[in-house]
DNA sequence: AGCACGCCGACT
DNA sequence: GTCGGCGTGCTC
């Protein structure tokens, strides 16, 4: 009986194509393919192979079956339902989950081996390549340890005394020792990490969050849960995910201590050959614990048992270009998938998973107590309709006095502003020009250090003119606002003889610079720290006892939907930088508007009262959690053609019950690297089948060529 | 995504 | 007369 195989090409094609099966290939679900497609040969994976009878359209035969390993039927089950949630091809999902086969094997090693042919004639140095030989080495390394030039070694492999053999070294990924003694955990902590560990046990899918204060010791509590896996089950994988590569070294060297071996790591930086090795090792089950970027949501894990989101509230787990998913939501939908338990860690939670908390979805334990005798940062509010800085400058007198006072005990200030550069705006004088790159209606950034006009958006940067670009006014061009550098400058004003020293994307390019000055900070060697969100996270200094919030109405302007729930979270963590070990630690804030909402749950560090209003508030409108939201981002070079088809698309709006869709208007974003963008917003009740109805609309309309429409689930930027 | 097919302007 | 621009459509 011929069979049909359903493969799943790497290509924007709505779905699988069906090929013959040539006899006795025994294809099975999973098996990667070489298949033809038009004129060309594809790589491919089979979704399901089926009975042939009764079809009458001839199909092209499967070309031959890869050697590659074959897709865990869970990863290629992942891959489609990811395709289906973020409404686009499963190539996209598909690919991401090849990609570690991308790069080139790497290279076989050389070793030279004894074949037990004793050499014609013997001499001391020959001698002594004989016994350095039990080792297996490359010919250089054999060189060296034995104290002879190349040209005895060769002359032995010509006798045939010795071997060239060329040997494929798998990656090795110890297995991690569970014989270890995990923390001392305080009483708070040994009650989240038993919950936990008693949630595991049961088996299945599971969720939790685990909602600690900064400083609680979360990831000793997760740490144990990850340890009960591996015990569990002499099989089982786990899967840490991180919101970026800055957070990975730390935490890598926490898995290190715990169990003896490094884990693997999985994102962009790690090199192409690595990560073949790492995909074949996870594949293969050879690696037990992967700790990585989101990207690592789409390795094919052969026995995935535990998935841990840390920070689950960061932003950055949102993909926002290409396929657009949210890692963390689609690590729940994975672990549903494997039958596995997933923990979502934060200092402060998403609002989804509060209100999933909150509805009993996931289980909820609370790290209430900092770890050891820290307590918590006092947080105060300055009012800068009342103490505001001179013209020009930004640190109010409230907030120098403070940094006097500390900076004479000996502590440290960090003054956190979540802007790069030296001024957000440039601006004419003499006609009142602001500055944009030619072809995106964003600002352009000063940046001093570098001389240099650059749009934080698409990269784009120029010298800083002397003259006007627009009016011709010469040396008419002023900054406007703060950023860190201008902070910076003026703290040097303030403190001469302080150290001081400027952290953000722009002054710590690489891994190495953070390191390097994360290790200043902590031996005392900077007194001021002036830091963007780069610094915000994750590090422990502890003899830093004022935290500095330069502008925190910044990430309340432009008033998205999670402006408020954002700026929160920022701040919290910020203000948790504050007096880790016994030091007390206060962060001050200032503000133009102190009775804001989020100001007075800073204030009070009362969590639970701002995010009981967010909810109401979000509960009335019917945003998420408690509706749904969708965005349709369109753009085109043609304004015509883009204006035709968001109004083609505003028309064929499919009928629903439960949906509202608004738009289209011009995006905030209005023009990006010369394209006119368009935006149209979907809200709908959660009881509502969203992908259901956005893949129906999206395909009552053809997109014009020159026009790009990316459908995003899950919105976070509104731009 | 590629790659072919196809229909209108500037060249030998 | 043809070469070639890239808009449109197809790939089991």
């Amino acid at each position: 009986m011929p069979r049909i195989a359903a493969v799943l090409i790497p290509m924007p094609l709505p779905e699988p194509f069906d090929y013959a099966e040539p006899e006795g290939m025994g294809l099975e679900v999973g098996d990667q393919v070489a298949v033809p497609l038009g004129p060309r040969v594809m790589r491919g994976v089979v979704v399901s192979v089926r009975d042939g009878a009764g079809h009458n359209r001839p199909l092209k035969p499967v070309i031959e079956k890869l050697a590659d390993p074959p897709l865990p039927a869970s990863t290629l089950a992942f891959v489609q339902w990811a395709a289906r949630y973020a409404v686009d091809a499963p190539a996209w999902p598909l690919a991401m989950a090849l990609r570690g086969l991308r790069a080139p094997k790497p290279k076989p090693e050389k070793q030279l081996v004894l074949t037990g042919t004793q050499p014609a004639r013997m001499t001391p140095a020959r001698q002594r390549v004989l016994d350095a030989a039990q080792d297996h080495l490359a010919p250089p390394a054999l060189a060296a340890a034995a104290g002879v030039s190349a040209g005895v070694i060769k002359g032995l492999v010509e006798e045939g005394v010795l071997e060239l053999r060329l040997v494929e070294t798998p990656a090795a990924f110890d297995p991690p020792d569970l014989g270890l003694p995990g923390a001392t955990l305080n009483p708070s902590q040994r009650a989240a990490a038993d919950a936990l560990t008693g949630m595991i046990a049961e088996g299945g899918f599971q969720a939790a969050l685990l909602d600690g204060v900064t400083g609680s010791g979360k990831t000793e509590v997760y740490l144990e849960a990850v340890a009960a896996v591996l015990a569990a089950d002499p099989d089982a994988q786990v899967l840490v995910l991180l919101p970026e590569i800055a957070l990975t070294q730390a935490v890598l060297a926490r898995f290190e201590q715990r169990f003896g071996v490094a884990p693997a790591e999985w994102h962009s930086a790690v090199p192409p050959p690595r990560r073949r090795r790492t995909w074949e090792a996870v594949q293969a089950n050879r690696c037990r614990i992967v700790v990585g970027a989101r990207s690592a949501l789409f390795l094919p894990f052969a026995h995935l048992k535990l998935i841990v989101v840390d920070e689950e509230h960061d932003a950055s787990f949102k993909q926002e270009e290409g396929f657009i998913y949210q890692a963390r939501d689609l690590a729940v939908a994975r672990a549903h998938l494997e039958k596995a338990a997933i923990i979502l860690a934060s200092a402060t939670p998403s609002l989804e998973s509060l209100w999933n908390a909150q509805q009993g979805r996931y289980r909820w334990l609370k790290l209430n107590q900092r770890h050891g005798v820290a307590q918590m940062p006092d947080v105060s509010l300055i009012d800068l309709r009342e103490t505001p800085p001179e013209t020009g400058r930004w640190l109010s007198a409230p907030l120098v006095h403070a940094m006097i006072e500390t900076l004479e005990r000996g502590e440290q200030v960090l003054l956190f502003l979540n802007r790069r550069g030296y001024a957000p705006l440039v601006l004419c004088r003499a006609c009142g020009e602001r500055m944009t790159a030619p072809d995106t209606d964003s600002w352009l950034v000063e940046h001093r250090y570098t001389g240099r006009l650059v749009c934080h958006l698409t990269g784009f940067s120029m010298p800083k003119p002397d003259r006007c670009p627009h009016c011709g006014a010469q040396d008419s061009l002023v900054a406007v606002g703060p950023g860190v550098e201008r902070v910076e400058e003026e703290a040097r004003s303030l403190f001469p003889d302080a150290r001081i020293a400027v952290f953000s994307s722009d002054t710590v390019e690489s891994a190495e610079a953070a390191r390097e000055l994360v290790g200043a900070m902590e031996d005392g060697r900077i007194d001021i720290l002036v830091a963007t969100q780069a610094a915000a996270k994750g590090h422990n200094f502890p003899n830093l006892t004022l935290v500095g919030v330069v502008d925190a109405d910044l990430g309340l302007r432009g008033g998205d939907l999670r402006a408020g729930e954002r700026t929160f979270q920022l701040l919290a963590q910020a203000s948790g930088r504050a007096g880790r070990k016994e030091r007390p630690g206060r962060a001050m804030l200032q503000t133009y508007a102190p009775d804001h909402p989020v100001m007075q749950a800073l204030a009070a560090q009362d969590r639970d009262a701002f995010i009981e209003a967010e909810m109401t508030a979000r509960e009335l409108s019917g945003l998420p959690p408690f509706g749904r939201l969708a965005a349709v981002i369109a753009s085109g070079t043609d304004p015509v053609v883009l204006e035709d088809y968001v109004r083609a698309l505003a028309a064929a709006v499919p009928n629903a019950e439960g949906v509202e869709v608004f738009g289209p208007a011009d995006a905030p974003l209005a023009l990006v690297r010369g394209r006119r963008r368009k935006r149209l917003l979907v809200r709908a009740d959660r009881s509502v089948d969203l992908q259901a109805f956005l893949s129906a609309w999206r395909a009552r309309v053809k997109v014009p060529s020159s026009v790009r429409a990316v459908f995003d689930v899950d919105p976070y930027s509104f731009l």
